[in-house]
DNA sequence: GCGGATCAC
DNA sequence: TATGGTGATCCGC
């Protein structure tokens, strides 16, 4: 068992187990295992016709071979660091509230964002469904998200990073790749030493801790940053030896873009750590197709890029706007929904500037069975809310009825409408003339400077509550590896250990799969005036759609600032909002960060035809 | 170009 | 009772 855990990790996973069971989201993952399941089978079959006749030697020769020619490509001249936050969110929350010292809490509702430590011990991770986190630990203290204030920490610290490598690359709001070859060499410093003094700097400026790992390349790097978390740092010795040494024994899980389905399918045919990849060598090179063997080689040697660079905004491939809600199947109401999201995607877009030629819309079962369907045009479509919305409706409404409990747009095939920034009229300049209440300003003053990075405007949602579910979920270090081979492991899904056979031997007859399985209830009310455009009410459009809690005796009216909506709630209800609307645009800026610049080498493929089960449906 | 899948954060 | 949102990429068709 792992050390410091306070349950028992088979203790954990049957209590999450019993928490879960019974729901159709665990349904769900039930259904996606099994299928995972026959996928693997049919990979194993192929692997036995291919290897029964194949030359192996043959094979590995070709696949030493390129070891060889990659090996020659090694570079061990930079040094990368990778540094990564300390439970980032639990950490801000317990500056700001001491007394949460030592007790086990989590950030986020419905779902934890981020667990302190105490509450690890439980079992408790991000990603967890807040009830199941609290069958594990029933003290458990939730806090709600305060995006705001994470999102100034981490410009400060950032910013920190960036005195020991101005062209940084971050990754999220708080972690982030270094390339400190050139300062170590100025300031006639060890790695180490410097690493060391980095993660002081930051914790002597913030008083947060941060973990760092100190390697050739940006993916050993990234690996090397949870060895001595929390607070700790660990660097890799630059030798080709002590690098392959490294890889030998690690979990292929831990290779960046190595998912639960990855590592399944790669433990199907036997490889659970790099060093098995050199191995099944031969295997692999057989089965480039389905495994990726370029990629897997590279990791067997530990090579990956060490460039780190800022993310650019023309790098930017999409833009979208989605949104979960409790399960709806009248077609009004599922309209309804799409109008929102095609209302916050259009002031997305036109706030930052973008444009495109494909319009994706996505939707969920209330099964949690996903789909897209898409719509290209030849031209640069519209941002205007009501022909996002008009083009999502064209998408939506031959599929209905159906149960939906999310429903999203995203626009693809970008061009920047902002090739040359600081237009007069931009909404930049109404910002900086914006501004009455001292807490704004103050807001609008930080917005300010973020601006010279012409990166993305804050938006607007629907509401002035931060409790809207936002961005992400720090990831998690440390012991989930322990956490996911435990058995029935983490959110129980299947995923890593889960005995697959146990979970596809009960699973039922099964589902439906290729079309969304149709039939709930009679989309009754067809009545129906598709509100189409005749609508045009500020009212039911434009203005965020009444709060859970309502507060309509909204006598007054202001505008926001950064949204630039009139928004009918007194003074409380403003400085909620403007505080949602900055926390969206940090949020964003700080994914938009990290998701331009892969940490690693190419995502792994592992490819497996699902073969025949596509097939379109209606229509 | 489309739809499904996987992954990161 | 109950399980997120944004963005990227790859594959097979």
């Amino acid at each position: 068992m792992k050390a410091g855990l306070a349950k028992d990790q088979t203790e954990i996973n049957k209590i999450i187990a019993e928490a879960s069971k019974g729901s159709k989201f665990y349904e769900n993952e039930k259904r996606k295992d099994k299928e995972l399941t026959e996928r693997i089978a049919k990979i194993l079959k192929v692997r036995d016709d291919i290897l029964r006749e194949a030359d192996i030697a043959k094979a590995e020769h070709s696949a030493d071979a390129l070891l060889t020619k990659m090996e020659e490509q090694r570079d061990l001249t930079q040094i990368i660091v990778h540094v990564d936050m300390d439970a980032f969110y639990a950490s801000v929350e317990l500056l700001d509230d001491p007394s949460l010292a030592g007790k086990p809490f989590a950030v986020g509702h419905g779902v934890v964002s981020t667990a302190s430590y105490a509450a690890r011990k439980f079992g408790v991770r991000s990603g967890m469904a807040e009830f199941v986190a609290k069958k594990l630990c029933p003290e458990l203290i939730v806090i709600s998200t305060h995006f705001v204030r994470y999102m100034e920490l981490s410009k400060q610290i950032m910013d920190i990073f960036r005195r020991y490598d101005p062209t940084m690359c971050a990754a999220g709001c708080d972690e982030g790749y270094l390339n400190i070859t050139k300062y170590c060499e100025e300031h006639l410093l060890t790695a180490d030493d410097c690493v060391q003094e980095m993660r002081e700097t930051v914790h002597r400026e913030t008083k947060l801790t941060v973990s760092a790992g100190i390697a050739p390349n940006k993916m050993l790097a990234k690996i090397c940053s949870d060895r001595n978390k929390p607070n700790g740092q660990f660097a890799l010795e630059f030798s080709p030896a002590a690098v392959k040494a490294f890889m030998h024994d690690l979990s292929i899980r831990k290779i960046p873009g190595v998912g639960r389905v990855n590592e399944r399918l790669l433990e199907s045919i036997g490889i659970k750590t790099c060093g098995d990849i050199y191995t099944h060598r031969a295997t692999l090179a057989l089965m480039d197709r389905y495994f990726g063997l370029h990629f897997l080689l590279q990791t067997y040697l530990g090579i990956a890029s060490n460039v780190v660079e800022p993310g650019q905004r023309e790098e930017r491939k999409s833009i979208g706007s989605e949104r979960t809600f409790h399960t709806l199947s009248t077609k009004e109401d599922i309209l309804r929904k799409l109008e929102e999201v095609a209302a916050d995607l259009s002031e997305d877009m036109e706030r930052t500037g973008w444009t495109g030629k494909t319009v994706t819309l996505k939707y969920k079962l209330d099964t949690y069975q996903v789909f897209t369907r898409a719509k290209s045009f030849d031209r640069w479509i519209s941002t205007k809310k009501d022909d996002l919305f008009a083009t999502g409706k064209e998408l939506l409404l031959p599929e209905l009825p159906l149960r939906l409990r999310l429903i999203g747009l995203r626009v693809t095939k970008l061009k920047d409408l902002r090739a040359e920034a600081d237009k007069p009229g931009s909404i930049k300049r109404f910002f900086e003339s914006a501004g009455s209440s001292p807490r704004k300003k103050r807001r609008l003053d930080e917005e300010g400077q973020k601006e010279r990075d012409d990166n993305d405007e804050p938006r607007l949602t629907q509401d002035g509550y931060e409790d809207a579910m936002p961005g992400f979920y720090e990831h998690e270090d440390a012991e989930r590896e322990e956490l996911e081979r435990g058995g029935l492991a983490e959110t129980d899904d299947n995923g890593d250990t889960a005995p697959t056979s146990k979970l596809s031997s009960t699973a039922g007859p099964s589902r439906a799969k290729a079309p969304p399985p149709l039939e709930p209830f009679a989309s009754s009310s067809h009545s129906v005036s598709p509100q189409k455009q005749g609508n045009v009410k500020v009212h039911s459009t434009l203005a965020p759609t009444p709060p859970p809690e309502e507060r309509e005796p909204a006598a007054e009216e202001h505008i926001c600032p950064i949204c630039a909506r009139k928004l009918a709630t007194d003074n409380a209800g403003l400085n909620a909002h403007v505080d949602y609307c900055l926390s969206r645009s940090a949020i964003r800026e700080a994914q938009q960060a990290g998701g331009n610049a892969p940490a690693v080498l190419k995502p792994l493929v592992l490819g497996a035809s699902t073969g025949a089960k596509r097939k379109r449906r209606k229509g």
